[in-house]
Order: structure tokens, then sequence, then C-alpha cells
DNA sequence: TACTAGTATCGTAATATTGCAATAAACAAA
DNA sequence: TTTGTTTATTGCAATATTACGATACTAGTA
């Protein structure tokens, strides 16, 4: 056990769940909101930002990484990190049509 | 270590985190979908739509209670449970928010 | 070739999450 | 009271996540 058992979920709930996860760590919801607020950030500004040591930084962007929702490009000898716009926007289009389920629904039972 | 450092982190941050939370599992986004399918819906139901043990989908409901999105309302012997609305709502606001922090912002760097 | 700065990876300890069998609790019906 | 039905709780095993020290890697610079 101890293993979610995604097999038995529609690809839809899965991905939803994908999702959540990259957003279910203050951490990683405040790298998002630092890279919004600047157009150039290097990951050395986000380890003064954050007081989290580098490794586990660099650990949360590596997740941001892997859902494509940041992108990093190498500048010198630092690297560039970036929200990835394209598929942010598509990020929130499919979280949008979860959470705008309510508003074609008939009345409540309780 | 292991213990999410909530303390370093906005009220913000850590409210969209705990949020995100109950959304990453696709249990509990299942059981969602199902409730806003559904007038009424007993957690039996639940445990025939969804190929996971009694005791199991009991716990994910119990995750969904604790942040008030939903509420369960004894029926006889069964327990009806049902979306509550109006907490829906404000989570969705607070979520947007986070979500659409790309819409005001001026080009990316990469 | 060193040396430095910035970032990634490895390894590991601590904690959290998932899933379920067993069992309890609540209540209706016989 | 006993029995059956429905949901919750407990306890535990398996796996995942978080955090960070140590270290590796990469690119620029002396």
């Amino acid at each position: 056990m101890g293993l979610t058992k995604i097999e038995i979920f529609t690809d839809e709930q899965n991905e939803i769940a994908t999702l959540a996860k990259v957003f279910a760590h203050p951490a990683r919801i405040a790298i998002l909101q630092h890279l919004f607020k600047l157009d150039t950030c290097f990951c050395g500004d986000l380890v003064n930002e954050i007081r989290l040591a580098q490794p586990t930084i660099s650990q949360h962007l590596k997740e941001l990484k892997q859902l494509s929702l940041i992108q990093g490009t190498i500048e010198g000898t630092s690297i560039c990190y970036c929200i990835n716009n394209k598929n942010w926007a598509t990020m929130k289009e499919t979280f949008s049509l979860f959470l705008n389920q309510d508003v074609t629904q008939k009345t409540n039972c309780c």
C-alpha cells in the first residue's frame, strides 16, 4: 500500500491530481509567485528569497520543470528560470474546467 | 527533516498549498466529480463507483470534509454527502487569483 | 591549469500519505 | 435484544515527500 492506484482512475482525474500535487507545497507556490514578479530570475535569487537550502530549492525547481510549468536557459554561469506561459495557460484551462464544475449544477440536496 | 517549513511562507502560500494538497489525489477528484454529478450521494455509492476499499474512501471523504469542501448529513442509516457550494466558491476564488497571475504580466525573458 | 561561482545530483534521515484488514459505532428492523 | 446495514476509526505496512550535507558538474576567470 502507500501507492496511489492510478490505473483505476481516468486520465483526466490523474492529470488534475498531478497538476495539483506540484502546487501542494508552499515553496513551489513561492517560487512561481517570485518568477511571475520578475522578468529575469536566477536560482540564486530564490535561495535568498526563500529560506530553504540550495539543494531543496533545486529539487522544487526540478518538479516544476518536469511539468514544464517553468523552463531554464543557461545564462553564463547562472540559469535563467522563467514561467512557460504556453504550458501555464494549458494547465489553467485543465484546472478551470475542474474548478468550474459547479456553475452548471442543479441545487444541492443538503 | 521531511517536515514542510510552513513558518517561512506567507499565509496565502500555505493556504494555496493546503487547498492543492486535497486535489492532489485522483480518488478525491473522482469523489468530487461524482458528487457534482448527483444531487444525492451516499458513501456506499462511492465505494461502488471507485474501486477502493470502504475505509480508504472514508479517509478521503474526511480530508475533503476537513477543508469544508463537502458536508455530510445523516439520512437514516446512510450519510448524504454534498458539495458545500459556498466554500467551493471561496476556494475557487483563492485558486483563481493564483492561477491568473499571468494575465497582467510583462513579456517573458526566455 | 587552477580557482571560483552557480546549480544539480546523491545519499540519507525524518515525516507524510496511501491503502486496507480488523474492528467499532450508530441506527433501523426483526 | 439480536441482526444487518452503513460509515468511521484504529493500527500497520508500503511508498512518497521533504530537507539538507556532501559532493559533482559546468562555465567563466585568473
